[in-house]
DNA sequence: GCTTATATGCTTGCATGCAAGTATATAGTG
DNA sequence: CACTATATACTTGCATGCAAGCATATAAGC
């Protein structure tokens, strides 16, 4: 097998040039690759507590937590405290940061639309099927 | 589209556990996921300048040089000058990370076949076509 | 030869990504 | 109630990953 062929490498790569293609859109947002998911995922259930948002995302709560305070150092998001349970807090999203989740699931959907241009509906398909169970047999 | 249906975010999350598969294993070389990688690219072409080794892997000169450095460092590889070209240098296995080499192309072929254990032929097949064409298209 | 353009590798600054450890709060057990 | 285990979010340290800019060396055009 040449290193090539290896299949975390060819994983890498791909994910590599999806995230250089979704960084140049959201960028226009003033936003990362990163945080403009976060904030998708907050326009799709806002106020979840940050351990929430960090199974939804896979990201660790080390990475979530400074994602969180550049959000929240731009004005997108607001840390508030839960009453119910005083270790966790909830993610907020400002009134900056619901017309940027606006902008971000419109582009989203542009930009997953001319990523897979080339693709047709069953590549797709296979494509998307393929990753869920990379994803789950790692 | 919810969040979770992005491509961006599909391929990103499916390479994360793929990396995540990978560092188990080489890191009982001492070897960081991406150390080992390029360690195994030596392995096929040995003595390659730093410009060629990150068009092959695609990895920014700027991640390379940090990449080399901690190589060199923990004694891998060496840096030399190349006499026909003073612009660039030549990377050089050193004894240690010729045998790490050897050791590290063993590791990824046993590691390529479990982690794509649940797939069979034709699965592996589309999704190293798949992600060949994502690539392409990115 | 001289000037300009390009190539090579490096540095800095910033943003993930994760391992390991911390402080606080809650849940479970007796 | 006291004691232990677990959950939550944070901090530190280190390793990518990339944009931007740098010094040096080579190539191309005149």
């Amino acid at each position: 097998m040449k290193a090539e062929e290896c299949i975390f490498f060819q994983l890498a790569k791909a994910s590599q040039a999806g995230t250089r293609f979704w960084i140049k859109r959201v960028s226009s947002l003033g936003l990362t690759a990163v945080q403009g998911v976060v904030i998708r995922f907050l326009h799709d259930n806002d106020r979840q507590t940050s351990s929430e948002l960090g199974r939804k995302t896979d990201l660790d709560s080390a990475t979530l937590t400074g994602v969180i305070d550049r959000l929240e150092g731009a004005g997108f998001v607001q840390r508030r405290q839960n009453p119910d349970d005083r270790r966790s807090i909830r993610i907020h999203l400002t009134e900056k940061g619901r017309a940027a989740g606006e902008k971000v699931a419109q582009l989203m959907e542009e930009a997953n639309r001319e990523f897979l241009r080339e693709f047709n509906v069953s590549e797709e398909v296979a494509l998307r099927s393929l990753l869920s169970k990379v994803r789950e047999s790692g």
